[in-house]
DNA sequence: TAATAATTAGAACGAACGTTCGATTTATTT
DNA sequence: AAATAAATCGAACGTTCGTTCTAATTATTA
């Protein structure tokens, strides 16, 4: 079971239960990217997690807590790293370039996962989909606001929309992106950045 | 079995036909954007359809003759009427608008076929992925001409990336669309293009 | 070292899956 | 009306699925 409140001290064992967790989630990212979540066969990603199909079920109680596992801990890294650019970014420039750059670059360093996350959302019911989905309406806002700050007083721009629209792009990369043909991400960055800031400050 | 070759005078029989036909990949639409395609089950579609488990192989020879059949279907009526109001557009401006509101346009009243294309493509394999594959190439090409026509001859921007941009955007909205809160399809076209054509012009 | 707890392995469960097949019903033709 | 073809149905097949359970193994504690 994921205990995600207790922290012991980090004897020899508790580091050995953590490693497993990870390589579990590792094996159900590159699993579920691959073959979808009712694709994916709980014993298949046992096996690439080289461990038996009943220890899965010691790690977690089924096989959705293991997805929401997955994007739970993956979207929350992503909201973290996004509030810290943010930190260090002053002008609204910066601060779209803080959102886009943290996107793209978590991406590139975690395609599986968020190939997951973005595929999968619809996967979760219940706690589960509503829990994902109040992380996701936090990243959401975060970025919104920027996309206010970008507009100014300008009319004519819906920062909804906008944000949606720019969701979009950034999304919509896993279904193109190939790792092996490394395309500069900065360039990547450059021309979304451009395309959105031109896009929303035009007069 | 799917005949897309021989055409033979409309009986009364053909004509029954083609509409439980049509109705079963009206009811394999539903039922896979809601449940995706590995978790929709035949025999759900079959039930949404009103016909029996084993009708659907009368049809179809297989699960994915069916995912297959409702892709190329969809996609290709989406390119043909692109196709037709490209014709009719003559500025770089009004071709870009033609393609965001036909593909808003086919969205509102596809739904779920729409989103089925978006999210299932790679749940295709071997010959039936290739060939839709072809078809959505057919429709990048035709949307990369329009953009590099909007960019002309500034620097600065890749249409390549622009484009994959731009579908971004485009096929992400059956993520947040909501068909009961009527959002107007002219005020989304309207923001896209803004974003777009101005992201794209600027100096 | 003995007792105790944490972790893994293996077998088994019922349920649901895609697909097939022969029989039956419905529509068309002779 | 009889013969033929098209379309539908219901039952059954082997397979895979998620999950559970008990026993064995490994690591920790006393």
């Amino acid at each position: 079971m994921v205990n995600t409140q207790t922290k012991p001290a980090p004897t020899r064992r508790n580091r050995q239960y953590e490693k497993r967790l990870s390589a579990i989630l590792k094996a159900a990212a590159k699993t579920i990217a691959r073959e979808g979540y009712e694709g994916a066969s709980v014993r298949r990603v046992a096996a690439r997690a080289k461990i038996g199909l009943s220890g899965i079920y010691y790690y977690f109680h089924n096989k959705e807590e293991l997805l929401f596992a997955l994007q739970e801990h993956t979207f929350s890294t992503l909201v973290e790293t996004l509030q810290e650019r943010l930190a260090s970014a002053e002008t609204p420039e910066e601060k779209l370039r803080a959102v886009i750059d943290n996107h793209f670059e978590y991406f590139v360093n975690n395609l599986d996962e968020l190939k997951v996350c973005v595929h999968e959302i619809e996967s979760l019911s219940g706690h589960y989909y509503k829990q994902v989905l109040k992380i996701r309406q936090g990243y959401f806002a975060l970025v919104k606001k920027v996309i206010r700050e970008v507009r100014g007083r300008r009319t004519g721009i819906d920062p909804n929309l906008a944000a949606l629209f720019l969701f979009g792009s950034l999304n919509w990369v896993y279904m193109w992106y190939d790792p092996r043909k490394n395309t500069e991400m900065k360039k990547l960055s450059k021309q979304l950045r451009r395309i959105y800031f031109n896009g929303m400050t035009a007069p």
